[in-house]
DNA sequence: TCGCTATCTTGACGACGTCAAGATTGATTT
DNA sequence: AAATCAATCTTGACGTCGTCAAGATAGCGA
């Protein structure tokens, strides 16, 4: 079922994403998906969680590789890993991060996207040389009043996600003629992503003071 | 006719934005609307330029008021009118950035979109103190192949546009448990702009042998 | 007065999500 | 081996949706 509603997405897109088409592909009757997911929306839900668990591991994976190459950086590697994969799977981008109401209760999409978030707030921590404290993402419900460094978390994460709904949704396309495309992944990979890392890098003298009240605007 | 269709985007989102319930609003049969705007997708390419010049004067109005205060920044000043128009009217902001396909092919749409990319564009040169050389966005077709800025704009409207969208789509909504919004928007504005200026200012020493490669990664 | 154009209504079509009721199936129990 | 039960799927129907073709209604210049 889940195969073919993939198979859907990757084909006709969300839009043309429906509970019917799915059934159809799975050569059953229209009203067999609701018996396993409820409605469109549990259907959805599984399809999200899956997109989490695979935004994790390729994070996982191309930070893993980083690590293991000569002046590897696990930041840029899970930025660009981030872009790649929604690259790949851009229906199923579109369905864990669009608007087609997702069932947030649901146990199993808690936890894939608390593990995607947490691997965030780990590698942002890394890059800071704040080597992991107190795991506030571990309690229920997760905290982050006192996370010191969600600032630059919500930066790293604004960054990718912000270029990478760009992308997806076409919002750049005026801007690239001829190869563009490449073009634009390599302007992301090469110069984006290293502002993003030099901004890190020179974030910490920064805090607390300097962040705290840093324009005069407001 | 538009403003019957923004009362319902407003009241019921876009998961409840129907061609029927517009015209039931508005007084009309189901079919009136498809006369003046051809089709669902018609409709809500109006509402789209509506929102892109919305977000365009908003963007005006809170930079020239920047410029007229003390320690005012522009570039912080649009910043937050991004996000502020976004959470003034969330369903006709997923119309602009959404996925339910727009005619990007109509003019007034076209030109509306490139007004507001102008208004970025602009406002980057400003921050970096490049100011405006060329208006490589007045050519037609518009062409970037040589702005040497794309990186720097880009990156802005990556953090803006990214953070927009994930507060937008309550993707954040899981670390705000008490008074979180807030929270949210005064982090956002105080320190996720703050880092974003500060990296525009750290950029210009950068350009253009360092950020060439400026990672071994890749 | 006669068209002409713009605007709206009506009625219909196929597709959609969803539900209630019944059928089928496979394993468990007696 | 026969009976039972839960899981799974089918069938048929309902209301809603976008869209289209055809007809109605007005305003207005010739």
């Amino acid at each position: 079922m889940i195969t073919a509603a993939e198979a859907v997405l990757a084909e006709k897109g969300l839009a043309g994403f429906t509970l019917r088409e799915c059934a159809r592909r799975a050569g059953v009757s229209p009203a067999a998906p609701a018996h396993h997911f409820g409605n469109l929306t549990g259907l959805l839900t599984a399809i999200a969680t899956l997109g989490f668990d695979g935004l994790s591991d390729a994070m996982e994976v191309a930070a893993e590789a980083a690590s293991h190459r000569a002046n590897g950086n696990r930041m840029a590697a899970i930025c660009d890993a981030y872009l790649a994969t929604a690259l790949d799977k851009p229906g199923r981008f579109r369905v864990v991060f669009g608007q087609m109401g997702l069932n947030w209760e649901e146990p199993a999409f808690k936890r894939a996207a608390g593990r995607a978030f947490g691997i965030l707030v780990r590698e942002t921590r890394h890059e800071l040389g704040h080597e992991s404290g107190e795991d506030l993402l571990a309690r229920h419900p997760p905290s982050f009043a006192g996370e010191p460094d969600l600032a630059a978390i919500l930066f790293v994460w604004s960054v990718t996600h912000g270029f990478t709904t760009l992308m997806i949704d076409a919002q750049l396309d005026f801007l690239a003629e001829e190869g563009g495309r490449e073009a634009l992944l390599a302007l992301y990979s090469r110069q984006l992503v290293a502002i993003l890392i030099a901004a890190l890098r020179t974030l910490d003298p920064l805090q607390p003071e300097a962040l705290a009240k840093p324009r005069g605007d407001g």
